[in-house]
DNA sequence: CATAAAACAAGAATAATTCCTGTTTGTGAA
DNA sequence: TTCACAAACAGGAATTATTCTTGTTTTATG
């Protein structure tokens, strides 16, 4: 049985992405580390970066402007989209997934998350506007 | 005042994407319609998505195993994602949605749009297995 | 210590999407 | 209808996020 070999560089990763609400990118979790970790190859942070979506450790949030967005809050709650800044935001959504999951179960589908993400343009921008 | 051209691979592009209910990706499109318009190129059928997007005549349901998937229904309902198979399925949620986008005014932001979109194991791949 | 699997850096390869150039087509006005 | 000009286009090059490959180093274990 093989298992998972410690990796101070992987723990750093999963430290970094829980770091932050920003719901950052595999390049943005290099670019904070480098100076640490100045060895630190790309390739590292996305063969880790699966790991942990594999684990179920982080979660992806999306493609925004063509890059995956990570969360580390694997806790159920919604995400908001600016469309102006590419800003991914938490927002406490009221929505039931148990019931989603649920209808989806009897048409004969295995749920196994569901997300709620909503797209707009966030209280910066529209102040900046 | 320039208005937008009247364009025959345009028609033929929302018109297949509308077609169906499988949230094809731009590939999908292009192959479709390549018979019958031999001198269509991908970079048209990028192109008009585009404006689709633009215009509110097709919304993204998001990125699946690298390629962006499209929908032709704009009316809000939920999409299911395979993680076997990676099709995307529609189906009937029963998320408020104005409650969410009220919850999203209520701090500030402007809420375009609010998805749900579930992932899992789709009937078919889970009869199969 | 010795071995084997796991992790890694560095860089090449892949592939979805966007951009550029020269040409063709649609449209509104004369 | 003809003209002028913007929009649309094909074809292909460019971009770029992500994945893969190779040779090396590290970790865990007997």
């Amino acid at each position: 049985m093989r298992t998972r070999n410690y990796s101070k560089k992987r723990e750093a990763i999963l430290a970094k992405i829980r770091s932050t609400t920003t719901h950052p990118t595999a390049e943005w979790v290099y670019q904070e580390l480098k100076p640490e970790y100045p060895d630190l190859s790309l390739g590292t942070v996305y063969r880790n970066i699966g790991l942990f979506k594999e684990g179920g450790e982080i979660v992806s949030v999306g493609t925004v402007a063509g890059q995956e967005r990570f969360d580390g809050n694997v806790a159920p709650h919604g995400h908001f989209v600016c469309r102006i800044c590419r800003a991914v935001i938490d927002f406490d959504d009221p929505v039931e997934r148990s019931e989603a999951a649920t209808h989806l179960e009897d048409i004969g589908h295995r749920a196994e998350r569901v997300d709620v993400t909503a797209y707009g343009i966030c209280k910066v921008c529209l102040e900046a506007a």
